[in-house]
RNA sequence: UGGGGCGUCGCCAAGUGGUAAGGCACCGGUUUUUGGUACCGGCAUCCGUAGGUUCGAAUCCUCCCGCCCCAGCCA
């Protein structure tokens, strides 16, 4: 653990955590906090910062708070907690029994509030929103004092009080800190830290007409839970001033936390604010808040990506303050990378083209053995592959005009199927009015069997190298002959039909503005695809790579009773398919 | 135009005065009964630009350019 830390970059933050440890600032003592305000769903920018700060109470012995930033009473709601806590416990972070409300701070937070005015240092102002924004000036002209600056002390404590038991309107009065209406940061001029709103809060109720802003709530949110580093993205570094003062001003016992900023996280072909997330949602683009063409949590665990590759992905992407966009490769390649060690691989076809096989007996049945995982891959496990007459393969494995480099079926051609045998087609029939092609009549060599010199020579079939930790390919026979390709197949009498759900990105351009950037192609439903039976028996995983195709999760909502439902979670890479696109669209 | 940040390979990202890590992507090749995986090799004479300091600069200084954030009683 120590040694894994050690020998992995280090990323700023650590670095200052490291030297605050060395310097004995706090005591020896981490503690992070993850703040999110409880009024919509994580997504997997939120990952980015959960595993941040988590991450970083996990390496230096510290502990890493869940605390709700819910001061505003209008947006939030309890849904949102329960989202928030599912994702985290999802991705594997445990905030113990540190899990935390600004609203329950409520009252030491107004117990500040009086202090700062018992210090002349927050006065009530009965300007209008209308008047405020006015008297704020522009970020190049100095703005100007509130007539209600000079208040004494005690009018504030009275107006304050007021304020909180109710006798005001919305809008009537605010509480605002007393800096400089000329400074060169805006966050500094006279910032309100309380505002009436007289609106149900999910968690207090009709206890409070008056909330906190963040920049007041936040940083003694912070102070109150002992956080000693308080971690929040770019776009709040004007705010760390405001956060200094308060804590400041109010002379607080020491030590106090600070505040580090760091680049948020952005993903090429989607969106991740909250406004357009809600759109999505809103409007019916989506199915939900977990569709799985969504970033957020709830959509990439529905989608199928395993808790581990987001997390890798998080730490493969780095902390830095520089605004940056990750590509959508870098994730794909997490959860290929993560996937291609731990799934077991079956046979699946999505397009299917039936085969006659003429010279295998007609009510033949053969139950041969696959092995679960590749050669590669150092896991043990088979299962029982029928083989008969009449079989599908994918229609994209067949060619009737075949290009230059095409290694699958054509006519006249062979090719192996995978754990069989190896077929050729003799011929191709075609549907007489549409001209379709409707059937394939091929015929197989019974000597190119899968497996069959492992057999003959005696050895136990799927047995792995007790060195190397391998599974022998099923590759070998005893004839000789070779072939460029292997395909994939299903026996048509025994194969399984089931639901394909293919998905691919959510919009079509790399920085999407709307709705009108959508990807119209970004659901595709497979209704009539054939999977070897062993997965409706006996569902050894919920994940599975279907060879030559990607890996898919079993939707875990929409399989229901014998009815399965397969999501993609990402196609395998495909050179070929790849270097076809190119030939066709050089570029 | 005020203030706060940031600019290193197509995308991330190390580097903090001693002569450009790594990952993804991409391009070759080897292995392969997944055109997958794995493996091998290639991929910034250059660090936004222009000057300066220095024996020596991506790192220090100066000018300029570009991008992001701040004018919610949102967080």
């Amino acid at each position: 653990m120590e040694e894994k830390l050690n020998e992995r970059h280090k990323d700023f933050l650590r670095l200052i955590v490291e030297e605050d440890i060395r310097t004995n600032k706090y005591g020896g003592k981490v503690i992070t906090r993850f703040p999110p305000e409880p009024n919509g769903f994580p997504h997997i920018g939120h990952a980015k910062s959960i595993c941040l700060n988590f991450g970083i109470a996990k390496d230096y012995n510290g502990v890493c708070h869940l605390r709700m930033d819910d001061t505003n009473p209008t947006t939030e709601d309890m849904k949102y907690v329960e989202a928030l806590k599912d994702s985290i416990k999802w991705l594997g972070f445990d905030w113990n029994d540190k899990l935390f409300f600004a609203s329950d701070y409520f009252g030491k937070l107004y117990d500040y509030a009086v202090r700062l005015i018992k210090m002349d240092k927050a006065y009530v102002c009965s300007l209008s929103e209308e008047e405020i924004r006015k008297y704020r000036g522009t970020v190049t002209q100095a703005g100007k004092e509130s007539p209600y600056k000079n208040r004494s002390v005690e009018e504030n404590l009275d107006l304050f009080a007021r304020m909180k038991a109710g006798k005001f309107q919305n809008g009537e009065h605010v509480l605002r800190a007393k800096i400089d209406m000329a400074s060169p940061n805006m966050k500094m001029r006279d910032p309100l830290l309380y505002r009436i709103k007289h609106a149900h809060h999910y968690r207090t109720g009709n206890e409070w007409c008056i909330y906190p802003m963040y920049d007041f709530a936040h940083c003694l949110s912070d102070y109150i839970e002992g956080i000693t580093h308080s971690i929040c993205t770019l776009e709040f570094e004007n705010n760390r001033e405001l956060y200094d003062w308060i804590l400041d001003e109010l002379e607080l016992e020491l030590p106090r936390p600070y505040q580090f900023e760091f680049a948020r996280l952005s993903l090429n072909y989607t969106v991740m604010s909250k406004r357009r997330l809600l759109e999505l949602v809103e409007q019916k683009y989506v199915s939900g808040w977990d569709d799985p063409r969504l970033p957020t949590l709830a959509g990439i665990k529905r989608r199928g990506y395993t808790p581990e590759s987001i997390i890798n992905f998080c730490e493969s992407i780095g902390i830095a303050k520089s605004n940056s966009t990750v590509d959508f490769a870098q994730l794909e390649f997490c959860i290929r990378d993560d996937l291609n060690q731990k799934v077991p691989r079956v046979l699946c076809v999505m397009k299917p083209l039936k085969i006659v096989i003429e010279n295998y007996p007609e009510n033949k049945v053969e139950m041969l053995d696959a092995p679960y995982y590749p050669h590669d891959v150092p896991k043990e496990g088979t299962r029982k592959l029928p083989f008969s007459r009449e079989i599908y393969i994918e229609q994209s494995d067949f060619m009737e005009n075949p290009s230059k480099g095409y290694f699958r079926l054509a006519l006249g051609q062979e090719v192996r199927l995978r754990h069989a045998y190896i077929i050729k087609c003799e011929q191709v029939i075609k549907d007489e009015t549409t001209g379709e092609i409707v059937e394939l009549r091929c015929t197989y060599d019974e000597s190119t069997k899968s497996g069959l010199r492992a057999e003959a020579a005696g050895v136990a079939l799927p047995t792995r190298n007790a060195v190397t930790g391998e599974q022998p390919s099923s590759g070998a026979d005893n004839s000789g002959k070779k072939v460029k390709g292997t395909i994939h197949w299903v026996s048509a009498q025994h194969a399984k039909k089931v639901e394909v759900r293919i998905y691919d990105r959510l919009y079509l351009v790399e920085n999407p503005d709307g709705p009108e950037d959508l990807n119209p192609d970004s659901l595709q439903v497979l209704t009539d695809c054939y999977i070897e039976p062993s997965v409706a028996e006996e569902k050894i995983d919920d994940r599975y790579q279907f060879e030559r195709q990607g890996y898919f999760y079993r939707d875990p909502i929409n399989s229901v009773g014998d009815k399965l439902v397969f999501n993609r979670i990402v196609p395998l890479k495909d050179s070929w398919g790849k270097a076809m696109a190119k030939q066709q669209n050089p570029s």
